[in-house]
DNA sequence: GTGGTCTAGACCACG
DNA sequence: GTGGTCTAGACCACC
């Protein structure tokens, strides 16, 4: 990863909790291939300085990341992106696919035709796969 | 509507507040059709009672419901589902066509190529359209 | 469970963090019966104030339990024993065994004999069956 | 003890502190015969550059490995094995019956029976003893 | 009343 | 320097 780029951004007036709103952006940073494996994450105190948040709050994401398998820990050293992040993404791809049929099905129960959804998704299929 | 259904299935170990999980229901119940225009619901002091829950959170439900437009209260006599049902039909059909275009842009953002969205939607697009 | 009792004693000058110490403790309390599914545990702000312990301590103590799958927390109401408590009682056997032959394995590789080892486990195979 | 081999292995990402991982293998290494009385142990600087580790960790753990007489130090020689590995054997044998005996009280307490014990323990029995 | 989030500090062990 | 634990408070949503 680059230097000089700010790998979190976290907005205290969302409704979702400020840890939560961390912890989902590290998952869509692995999965995205902007962190790779065993790279270190910056360090509770300066990323909580760089973002004007408590110490606490980073460190109960960091903690929730860990216990996703996301990071490991190694106390004295840093945090550190899990060493095997092809396990990490079958597993968020499964649930993301998961999410959309549930979504779909939902939609569906709603009154939403099969065409109505289709014509929907044409966009996001047109998207080009990112990296 | 026949009687003897049980409108509402309440789980309090949800993480979702009682309330919304009520509104959430009513929501499906007249968009699959289950209630029609004008019907009457429950009275809250009935409905609490069968639920096992307090007034308070019925009372906000239903007080949450008519603030979207879903129910009409008659004083002295009760709430009523909306006369407008199409109205909803028509909002409720687009706010879950957008929810569905987030999650499916989310699965894209992680790496989920639009082929495995296609092939795990087929089964949604497949099932006959409820009512 | 008897009112009266104290369910949680702890110890604040011991090496293990005190968090730690409950969820040991509830883990304990639930195997040997004292509690029962879906019993309500006391709420973190009195066990706070009964044990002497920040509150924050007590809800790390209750998040991790919940974790593991010891307990239940419903928000506004409170925290309630798992209602599978067998399922519970099951994990929990086989992680002790696992822990016990690991524990003797490492005793036999430092020159302990299967005679010495069942010589001292007599006393422990005498012992009453706890309820 | 033959040439080649590591004495120690390390991992960083475990929980329990390094110098102690070096201590505790240590104390297997001698209990198991590996290392006899009077034998010499890597120098610090050595051992520190072998295993990529901080120079004052290694200092902590030999330190340790004193204090608990496992070792003993000869200024501008190096540190040696004790000599009265017997002595060592029986307090070690001690400790670690004694933390079999706990491990098995624990696992009393949480409803395993004295018959689920043997059986789990009976393949430990069978293994012939090392050295 | 309950749990959930967050802040602002402190002290400790480890490397 | 790092993470881990703990305290003493505050405010919020839900019931």
């Amino acid at each position: 990863m680059k230097r000089g780029d700010r790998l979190f951004i976290v907005n205290p007036r969302n409704k979702t909790p400020i840890y939560e709103q961390l912890v989902d952006q590290l998952r869509q940073q692995i999965a995205s291939g902007v962190l790779c494996a065993d790279e270190m994450l910056p360090s509770m105190r300066q990323l909580s300085i760089e973002l004007g948040i408590n110490p606490n709050t980073i460190q109960k994401a960091y903690r929730q990341m860990e216990q996703e398998g996301l990071i490991y820990t190694v106390s004295g050293r840093g945090c550190f992106v899990t060493d095997d992040v092809a396990a990490f993404m079958q597993k968020q791809k499964k649930a993301r696919l998961d999410a959309l049929v549930r979504e779909a099905a939902r939609a569906r129960e709603m009154g939403v035709t099969a065409e109505e959804i289709q014509a929907a998704l044409r966009d996001v299929y047109k998207e080009e796969k990112p990296c």
